[in-house]
DNA sequence: AACGATCCTGAAAAGAACCTGAAAAAGAAC
DNA sequence: GTTCTTTTTCAGGTTCTTTTCAGGATCGTT
C-alpha cells in the first residue's frame, strides 16, 4: 500500500512518514498543494493524507482537481481548524475523511484502514475489463474519462460479458436465461438489440472492448490493446 | 431528526412529541417498553427519551436490552424517582443522560440537543452544499442573498440529501425510511412529491445545486458550478 | 454467385419511472 | 370554529426503458 502525504509542516510530514512506515505502508511526503497534486495523478498511490493549509494550492483544491480528474483515491484531509463549515467543505470538495489536529497517532491509524477498508469495498461493486470500468451502484460504464449510464438491462448483460472469463463465449440463451430468466419470453434478438444499444455506449466511450458476436455461438468480449 | 419517546402516559407522551416537533426533530411515541424496544430497533431513530415506569418491559430492561444488541442509539431516562440508585442504574443500564420528573421543557430539550451533540458530528447547526446552506434551528435554505423557509418534511429530505457522501445516490426507500420511519404508508410518490417542492424551492434560490434524479436508483444532489 | 441462416440496427409501440399541478385531508395557529 | 400551512393523494404529462418489427448486412455453404 502506498500513500501519499501531502504536508508543508516538515516535522509533521516525516512524523508520519515513519509512523506510516512503521505500519509497513509504503509512504511518501510532497510539501505543497501543486506537488502533491501531481503526484497524486500518477496514480501510483492508494490512499492521500492531504492538509488543508498548503502553499499555492489549499487542500480543498487540490482535493477537487483530484475528483474532477475522475481519480477516486481515498482522502484523509487534515486540518487544525476545527469548524463545521470546513469539515463539510472539506467532504464536498472529495474527501473521504476529516481528522482534525491535534490526533493521536493511534486515531490516524484507524482512520487510514478504514478508508482503505472502505476503499477495498468500493472495488468489490466495481467491474473491470480492459479499459472498463463498471460501477454496480451507479450503473454507469467507465473508460477514461468518459462515462454513460447504463440502464437495467444494459447493465445486466454488460455485467454478464464482463464477468466471463478471458475470450470465453455466451449463449443469447444463456444470456437470456440470465438476464430475462428462464421462463421468460424473450427471443434472440431481444440480446441482439441490447447488444447494439451496448455497442453505440461503447463507441460513444471510445473504448478498445468490444462485443463480438460469435456467429450460431454467441457472444464475447475482446479488448486490443493498442 | 427522529426522536422515538416511551412513555405511557399520554399526556406526557403527547406534550413531549409536540415539544419536540416544535424543534423541528420528528418525534414519534409508544407507549409500553416492548414497543419502545422493537421501535429501537428498527434503526431509525437518532434518540431516543425513555421512562423508566412502563407496563411490561421498564425502561432499564429496553436500554440493556438496545446495548446488548449493539445499538449505541442515545437514551435519555426519565424517571419519577430521584434516587441515586435509580440514577446508576439507569446509566450502568447503557442511558445516556437521566432526567427526573417534573423538569422543564428548557431542560429537557438542551439534553436533548446535548445528546445529539455527543452522538457526533451529527447535530450541526447549518449544513453547505455548493452554494447552499441550511439552518437546521430556523429551517431556512437560503443560497448567496435569497433565502426561503422550509417545513419540517422539506428540511429532513434536504438535510439527508446535504449530508451524503460526494455524489452519492440514495434511494426512495432509504429517503422514506428516515423521513416517514420504516413502518409507515408512503410510497415513492410521496419523496417525488417533496423533491419537486424542495426543487420549485432551489429554483427560487437561483441554486447551482440541483436534485437529480438517477432513475430507479434514487437522488443524488449535484453542484454544476457555472 | 446464390442461397439460407444469422446477425444488426433504426424506428415505432408498449411499458415503467418520474414529474408536477391541483385538490383533498390533516394539522397548527389564532 | 376559521384560517393558514403542511402533508398526502390523484391524475395526466413527460421522459426513459424495453419490446417488437422489418429491412438490410454479413457469413458460410454449396
Amino acid at each position: 500500500m502506498r500513500i501519499l502525504v501531502v504536508e508543508d509542516e516538515n516535522n509533521l510530514a516525516s512524523a508520519l512518514v515513519k509512523l506510516l512506515e512503521g505500519q509497513n505502508y509504503l509512504a511518501e511526503a510532497v510539501h505543497d498543494g501543486q506537488s502533491g497534486l501531481d503526484y497524486a495523478l500518477s496514480g501510483q498511490y492508494d490512499a492521500m493524507i492531504l492538509d488543508v493549509m498548503l502553499p499555492g494550492l489549499s487542500g480543498f483544491e487540490v482535493a477537487s482537481a483530484l475528483r474532477k480528474e475522475g481519480l477516486d483515491l481515498p482522502i484523509l484531509m487534515l486540518t487544525a481548524r476545527d469548524k463545521v463549515t470546513d469539515k463539510v467543505r472539506g467532504l464536498d470538495s472529495g474527501a473521504d475523511d476529516y481528522l482534525t489536529k491535534p490526533f493521536t497517532t493511534e486515531e490516524l491509524l484507524a482512520r487510514v484502514r478504514a478508508l482503505l477498508r472502505r476503499q477495498g469495498a468500493v472495488q468489490m461493486d466495481t467491474l473491470t475489463f480492459g479499459d472498463l470500468s463498471l460501477s454496480l451502484d451507479a450503473s454507469t460504464l467507465s473508460c477514461q474519462d468518459r462515462q454513460v449510464r447504463l440502464s437495467r438491462k444494459e447493465q445486466e448483460v454488460m455485467r454478464i460479458l464482463m464477468s466471463l472469463p478471458p475470450s470465453h463465449i455466451i449463449s443469447k440463451d444463456e444470456l437470456i436465461m440470465k438476464v430475462w430468466g428462464a421462463d421468460s419470453e424473450a427471443v434472440d434478438n431481444n440480446v441482439e438489440a441490447y447488444v447494439s444499444f451496448l455497442r453505440k455506449k461503447l463507441f460513444y466511450l471510445n473504448s478498445a472492448v468490444q462485443i463480438v458476436a460469435q456467429r450460431r455461438l454467441g457472444y464475447s468480449l475482446e479488448y486490443t490493446a493498442c
